[in-house]
DNA sequence: ATGGCTGTCAAAGACAGA
């Protein structure tokens, strides 16, 4: 069973690389970021005749996140409880005995700035969050576009250590999440560095495979004997008309 | 030092992304 999760960067214009990702990857539960499509305009159907039932939660422009399963979802949450955040980033379902919470944390911009500040509020919430859903939920799988390098080894330069997607602050967040609670899924396999899911589009940047790794699928350390294999699909980044972040995914027995 | 690309909305270029 295939768990996947990719930052599409407008599912409108990606839909055919992800029917076509499908259909090779195989993957049972897909969960996209970056949707870019209100829900009335959600290709529901193209999804259907694939053979997977959707969730989705989005908005004009902007953000925009999904769950697409071929295991019917329940128990659905749409964003945060007691806090209505205006960005349409997290969604949330239950699959068989799984948990799944898609997330597409904010990107942050540079330290000191208001969406600095946002990122880390909404980091917060989401631990908080993450506290009743493990509460309720033995087998949680938390993935998505963390825009956060967890380690050094995650970015392509060193020396953006510190900087944003890589700072103390944004890196505490992240692990005071994960400690002793999830295990970082691709990292169990592969180890060693050079392994990114996003390249920026200019300067030729993935040819060069200067990328950072931000998309992350964290599954709950009662997982861990389940799990088989990950990896991050960096082919697809080599599509015509690629979005900016490859597929990731992890297959559990 | 700056911008380098891509997508949206809308019909040029601002805004956002990472």
């Amino acid at each position: 069973m295939k768990v996947a999760t990719w930052n599409v960067n407008s599912l409108p214009v990606r839909l055919p690389q992800v029917l076509e990702w499908i259909a090779q990857r195989n993957p049972d539960i897909l969960c996209l970021q970056e949707t870019k499509v209100i829900n009335d305009r959600f290709p529901q159907e193209e999804f259907l005749k694939a053979g997977f039932h959707t969730l989705f939660h989005g908005q004009p422009t902007y953000n925009g996140v999904a769950i697409v399963s071929r295991i019917p979802l329940s128990e659905p949450r749409f964003g945060f409880p007691g806090w209505d955040d205006s960005e349409c980033r997290l969604i949330a379902a239950s699959a068989h005995n799984l948990r799944i919470i898609n997330v597409y944390v904010p990107n942050g911009q540079e330290l000191g700035s208001a969406k600095y500040q946002y990122k880390l509020d909404w980091l917060s919430h989401l631990s908080q969050l993450l506290k009743e859903e493990r509460e309720d939920h033995p087998r949680v799988i938390l993935t998505g576009d963390f825009n956060i390098a967890p380690e050094d080894r995650d970015a392509w330069d060193p020396a953006l250590a510190g900087q944003i997607f890589l700072s103390p602050e944004e890196r505490t967040a992240l692990n005071e999440m994960m400690d002793g609670h999830f295990d970082d899924a691709f990292r169990l396999f592969h180890p060693e560095n050079g392994h990114y899911s996003w390249w920026d589009y200019r300067q030729g940047m993935f040819r060069r495979n200067m990328g950072l790794r931000i998309d992350l699928i964290l599954t709950s350390q009662t997982l861990r004997p389940v799990l088989k294999d990950a990896g991050i699909d960096r082919h697809i980044r080599k599509n015509e008309r690629p979005s900016d972040h490859a597929p990731v995914w992890v297959d559990l027995s």
